[in-house]
DNA sequence: TATGAATGAGCCTTCATTCAT
DNA sequence: TATGAATGAAGGCTCATTCAT
C-alpha cells in the first residue's frame, strides 16, 4: 500500500470487522499497527480547506511552539491568505479550540481501539492505556499539540470535559469493575487515572524530546506494568 | 560557607544547625511544616534589585500567564522602569532563564531537605518525593511557574540538565541502591524517575486547578504510596 | 406618465388621483398622515434587486453606522452575495451615491406634497418645510441616513446639487415671492435656506436622539413659527 | 507681531484687562479680532507631544475625514511612530475623546469672550452666538472637528453634557431672563438652543464649504438678527 | 545605574473587491 | 446574472528593546 498524502488519508473511510469506524489525518495517526483492516481510499481530488488550515495550525505549533503561532505563519503554511483562515473559523481562539477537539477526538478513537468490556480488567486497563501511549508516542507531533494545547488559556473546563467525554465513562468503568473485583486500590478515579495519565504523557514527552536519555530501549509492557502495579491493590 | 546568592541573604536569616541553611523566598518556599527552626525574617526596605525583578516576573506571569508576561508589565510590577530590567538582564529570554535557575534551585532545596542517604530505600522515597509534592502542592505559584517556565522554547535542554543536576546523583544513588537491594524494578533510571515526576506533577496540578473533582480528600501518603508500588519490584 | 424608477414600481401601487403620484418605500417614508388616499401595497416576492440592496444598505446603515457598513453585511441584509452587488454597482461608493440619490429624490416628493406656488407665502412656506420636517422627523431611519450619507467623501458638491435640484427652483421662487411681496428679508436665498434647513435638521436629530431633554412636547407649528419669523421681514 | 507657530501659540499667555485668561491653540483659535489685548508670548523649545499628537490627529481628520483618519497616519503628521501615540492615549477612541474636550473647551472659552450676564437680553445674544459663529467661521478647522466628533460614536451623552456644562448655565440663564422680560418666545430652552445653534452651524459650514453660493457678501450681523428674530417674541 | 519616552516590527482582524464556476 | 471563497492591504494595538538624559 502506498504512502498516502494526507489529504487522502484524512478522508480515508476505514470498514472494520466491526462498527469501528476511525477517522485519521496527519493530525492524529492511530498507531500504524492497527491499521490492519481493508480499506477502501477515496481519493479526494480537493483537501478541505479546513482541514487544510488545521493541518497547518498543528504543523506552525508543533514546529514553533503556540506562542509564535501567528495566524499568518499559519496561512501561509496552508498555503493561502491571511483572511482566508477568518472564512474559516471566526477567531484565532476558535482555531485552536476547533484543532484540540479534532485532536481529542483522535485520541479517543485510539485509545478505545479493541476495547472490550467484558475483558479481564488488568487486560482492559493495557489495552486502553496501551493505545494512550502509542497514540502520544507515535506522533511527537500529537503529543506536542495535545500539550500545548491543554495549556492554552483557549481551552477552558468545558470544553475540555466535553472533548473527553467519550473516553471518561469507559474508564470510570474499568476502574469501577477493577475496584469491585478486588484489583484496584480504593482509590477516587481522578487519583488513579491523572497519576496513570501523567507517567505516561511524561514518558512520551521525555522519550520524544531526549531520547539519548533512555540508555536502553524502553519496553511499552514495562511501562504499563509499572502503571499497573501502581494501581492494584 | 559558601557565598550566598541574593535571594538569601535578602529574604532570610535562617539562624539553625549550620548544616541545613536552605533558601527560600517568596518565589519558592519550602513546605512550611518543615520550617522547624527558629528563623528571623528581615524584610530588607531594598532587596536586592535583581531579585525583586525576578520576584516580579514571577508574580506576573502567575497571574496573568507566561504570554502575557510583558516587561512592561514586570518594570511595573517590580517598582522601577522597564529600562532598569535590561540593567540587570540582557534579554527577556535571559531573564526567563534566570528565574527557571531560581525556582529550580529552589526546588532541588527542598526536596533534599531532611534527605538522609543511610536510611532504608522506601524511607528515602518517601521522604524525596514528598518534600517535591508538598513544593509544588503547596504553592500553586511554584508549580504554574514550573509548568510554564518548563515549556518555554526559552529553556533549553542543556539549562534543564544543568539546573536538576544537584538532585540528578541523589536519585540516582536511591534508584541503585533500591535495585541492588532488590527494592526497585530494574528499569532504567530515567524511566522510573520520569513516571513518579510525572504522576505527582499532575496531580499536584490537578489538585490546584479543578480541586472539586476530587470527591473525597487527597491523602498524601496514598499518593506517595502509588508511586512506591509503581516502582517496587 | 414618465418611466418610474423600480422603487416606484415594486414598493407601490399608489391609487389615487394621477396628479398626486408619490415615492415612497421603506428607504423613505412620507409622513403618514398625508397618505390620505387608498393605497393598495402588493409587497412583491421578489423585489427588484437593486432596489433589495439599497434598501439593505439603508437599513445596515442605519442600524450599525456608516462606518461598519460592509458590503458583505449588506449582501447578507439583501440575501445575496456579496459578489452580487458588484453586479448592480460599480463600487461601494457607487452604491452610496445611489443610495444618497434615491434617498434625497423621496425628500424632494415629501417636501413637494401639496405644494401651491399660488397659495400665500408664509402658507407655502408652512407648507414645504412643514413637510420637510416631517419627513425628517417621522423617520429616524430617513434622517440618520440623511446625515451620514451627507457627510459622507462620496457624495461630492456636484451630486449635491444635481439631487437638490427639483426642490431648488420651487424655494427659490417662494423666496423671490416673499421679498417681492415684502414679507421676507431681503437676504440671499441661500441664507435664509442654509438657516431654515439648519434649524430643522437639528431639531429633528435632538428630538431623535435625545428626545428626554425636551420636558415638554414639541409643537410643530412652533417650530415653523420659529423658523418663519426668523426670515420674514 | 509675527506670525506664530502652533506651538507658540498654544502655550501663549493673553494677559487681558481683566481676568480672563483664555488659552488657544491652532486646534482652536479664538477668533482674531479678540485678540487685541497685550500678550506675552513664552516661545519653548519644545511642544508637549500630547499637544502635538492632538494636532496632528486634528489636521488628518480635517484633511481626510474621521473615518479615513487613521492612527498610522496620524503618527506620520506628528512625526512619531505609532506606538509612541499609545504612550499618551490608551486608545483611538480616547485620543478623539481628549480632542473633542480640547475643542469644545475652546470653544466655550470663544463663546463667553465678553460675556455679561447684566447686559441687555439682546445684546448679550448677539454677544454670545456672535462669538460662536465666529468661532466656527473663521476656522474651517474647529467647524469641520466639531461636526465630525459629534457625530462621532466615541462621543457619547455623558462626554457630550460634560464638555457643553460651562456655556449651558449661560445660556439658561440668558433665555430665562429673556423669557421673564418678554423678549423671548415662551418656548423650551432646548428648542430655541437647538435652532439657533443649527442654524449657525449650517451657515458656518455652508459658507466654509460652498462660499461661491452666497453671490453677495454674508453679513455678521444679519445672521444674528435672523437668528434673533426667531426667538424673540 | 536608572529612567521612561520612543520605536517599529509584528499580531489579530476587517473588508472592498475579484474571479472561477 | 449570481455566487461566495479567496485575497491582501490596512487598521488598531502590543511589546521587547534602545537611548538620551
Amino acid at each position: 500500500m502506498p504512502r498516502l498524502s494526507p489529504a487522502e488519508i484524512t478522508m480515508q473511510l476505514s470498514v472494520a470487522k466491526m462498527t469501528s469506524i476511525r477517522q485519521h489525518s496527519a493530525l492524529a495517526f492511530a498507531p500504524a499497527k492497527q491499521q490492519n483492516e481493508r480499506s477502501f481510499n477515496f481519493k479526494l481530488s480537493f483537501m478541505d480547506k479546513r482541514q487544510q488550515i488545521l493541518e497547518a495550525t498543528a504543523t506552525v505549533m508543533t514546529e514553533q511552539g503556540i506562542e509564535s503561532c501567528a495566524m499568518s505563519k499559519v496561512a501561509k503554511q496552508a498555503g493561502c491568505a491571511a483572511g482566508t483562515l477568518y472564512c474559516y473559523f471566526d477567531t484565532k481562539e476558535e482555531l485552536i479550540r476547533a484543532l484540540y477537539q479534532h485532536l481529542v477526538s483522535s485520541m479517543n478513537n485510539a485509545c478505545l481501539n479493541g476495547h472490550d468490556g467484558s475483558a479481564a480488567i488488568k487486560t482492559q486497563f493495557f489495552q486502553f492505556w496501551g493505545n494512550f501511549y502509542r497514540f502520544m508516542l507515535s506522533s511527537p507531533r500529537n503529543r506536542s499539540l495535545f500539550e500545548q494545547l491543554s495549556a492554552s488559556p483557549a481551552i477552558d473546563e468545558t470544553l475540555r470535559d466535553e472533548a473527553i467525554e467519550p473516553i471518561h465513562s469507559v474508564i470510570a468503568q474499568l476502574l469501577q469493575q477493577g475496584k469491585e473485583q478486588g484489583y484496584i486500590k480504593k482509590l477516587p478515579d481522578e487519583l488513579l487515572t491523572t497519576m496513570t495519565f501523567g507517567s505516561l504523557m511524561m514518558m512520551a514527552k521525555k522519550q520524544q524530546t531526549v531520547p539519548e536519555c533512555f540508555r536502553s530501549e524502553i519496553n511499552e509492557d514495562d511501562l504499563l506494568t509499572v502503571c499497573w502495579d501502581a494501581i492494584k491493590s
